[in-house]
DNA sequence: CATGAATGAGGCTTCATTCAT
DNA sequence: GATGAATGAAGCCTCATTCAT
């Protein structure tokens, strides 16, 4: 039905308005009427679609998570080669996203401190235990792969390393948001050789 | 003065209540009456101390850093041996203190959260910049020493690996902090291994 | 015209739908929107028919006071005999009505409420002055019947017994609505046996 | 203490500041604002004395009845002599206290919307139902008083007659609200003459 | 005619901050 | 200095009404 399509992108349109909004101003700072005038539409509009302010950070919340996990996957699935090769493409790949999603990057503090307090800390922890859990696991079965190959040391624990970069990689991105002059880029890929050479099993020729 | 003495003490009162209060619920869902209840004081008093809710919360962040940074200069000192053993041991040293800050953590992202919006965006952002940075510094001197002795390669880029490193440590309490049954001391432990290898200029023995 | 009825008949589809939501939930308490789920229509429909939630709640109370006038009507020329035993019939007949408008009686309230305050007092209050004149009219003229026929005392001001009694079969069903236990039927009974003995030029046999 | 004597002081004041808007503009009709400015007060401080608009339309309630079962009791306890004539007496000064409670009578019918439908429905129809139950007490032992001194005849039902008369009381004032013209006093009186000469056990002198 | 998506005025309530005691 | 009662700006949300389809 033409209707449903257009009640979805209305949905859509206000949806982005209150991530924009949502990541200049904070959960807080933001008014409902902010993301209605954003998204041009009236401020009962808003309600038409999102039950509450809360709700619809949610939804943007939601919004984000499977847009990155998106991103994430197409990533990895156009990986090939070694697994030393595709750890530091995937690596290279999530550091150069970071131009795309840098006006949105405050986004994710906001979720992070939703998780840590308000009411809404329930839904948000949950959510991003899940989301790292299947992160970890992506990377993990990465490394796993390296190990089953022989690329990768026997000893290696997989999951602990996968732990480490998933954070690594989220951690560096914010080091990049406080400090312009930080070079994520460049950091990331020295790290990776000297991490990757340390899971080797033979020195790495790369 | 035991009158300055005395005006020293409460403030510390209320800025310790406010801390306890702000990581339970967060910045806005604070109530300054909240903190006033907690630190056994009325609420008018706290503003004897403080001049608004957002001076109180920077001053808490301040308070934050400036006991972190202690730690860490403390637990570095105390470190002796091979560039490779303190590493490892500022590592587990970190995740250590994780049981101790658990409670307060929400902070950091609370933290993290102001200084993504909200007025007071400019002076956390900047503090945090400074903060890390400070933080690279060490672990990057301590990474070049290494490359000094001999112990690690030369080629290794240490500001890049001090960089990644920081931040692996702080995404990993924050996985923690999400994930209850998440073991960040093993997942440290067992990534160090893979990274410290990948530093070193021959195969370890440690 | 076909096509009027049809008009007609909806329109008081609605009005029904209103009389009910409006006696749940009360006037404030009230959605359009709920009056249209109910009456099985179209929000905007409602408006179709009535100018606003204001006009169709006056229209409402007409319905009801017409139907509440029609229902006394009929009572009161089915009845026969002696002037007391038609104003003891005309009684029980009252309360007989009770079960049958109990679930909508919370709407008399409402409509008490509606002419005490809001902007609609004046409409509300003319039509209960003019509704309470008519009701009294009714029963002081069967009263006077009674005095000329010899029956009741001549000294009997019957207008003013009229008014009595118009208020208290009103007041006997608001305390059946309070009070569940309430025996109102019985209450009538036996103060109407007390009054009409009183009325009485002579000891009644009846 | 001085002090809490001033914050009842400030709480009544805001208690009848309310119960007139109330009456004059009803429960939907009265802005919380009003209040304030009629009390003299700020918006905010309202909300210091009651919790919610609701809660304070409730005391309004308590005030109201706790007043006019006050009344009522002082009426009666002023009253001596004959049952009959302790009966008119106790009618002539409820319908003689409607000119003091002329403007607060909106204030019931208030009362009896409220409790008819909204969430405040509980509350105040067990408030009513309980009111009604101690007035018909009062009344009725009035009456029974009457049956056992002989002057009233023993088959008279006080119970019934008790709760027909609270309410012709009632009624009577309400037909009075409706019609400025209504001589309620007069009606009262015409129609407890006729009433007591029902009850009475031998032609009445009074 | 019928509909229900869109609207925005309006109201309750919260809470940081002030200031008289 | 310490207090907490008082304040009113500010914001979320509701809902009667409109109007394009």
């Amino acid at each position: 039905m033409v209707y449903e399509a257009r009640r979805k992108e209305k949905k859509e349109r206000i949806l982005e308005a209150a991530a924009q909004v949502f990541a200049m101003r904070g959960y807080s700072g933001t008014l409902v009427a902010d993301i209605a005038v954003q998204a041009g539409v009236g401020k009962g509009t808003v309600y038409e679609y999102f039950d509450s302010k809360e709700d619809l950070f949610f939804a943007v919340f939601e919004w984000f998570v499977q847009a990155t996990e998106a991103k994430a996957k197409i990533s990895i699935s156009a990986l090939g080669g070694s697994a030393s090769h595709r750890l530091s493409a995937l690596s290279d790949s999530l550091m150069q996203s970071w131009d795309e999603m840098k006006d949105m990057y405050s986004l994710v503090m906001e979720f992070w401190s939703a998780s840590a307090s308000s009411q809404m800390r329930e839904r948000f922890k949950l959510a991003f235990k899940q989301g790292y859990k299947d992160f970890r696991q992506i990377v993990s079965s990465l490394i796993r792969d390296g190990i089953e190959r022989g690329e990768f040391r026997p000893e290696v624990d997989a999951e602990s390393v996968a732990a480490a970069l998933v954070g690594t990689w989220d951690a560096l991105l914010l080091q990049a948001w406080f400090d312009e002059d930080f070079d994520h880029l460049r950091a990331a890929k020295r790290f990776m050789e000297a991490l990757i050479s340390g899971l080797a099993s033979k020195p790495q020729l790369d």
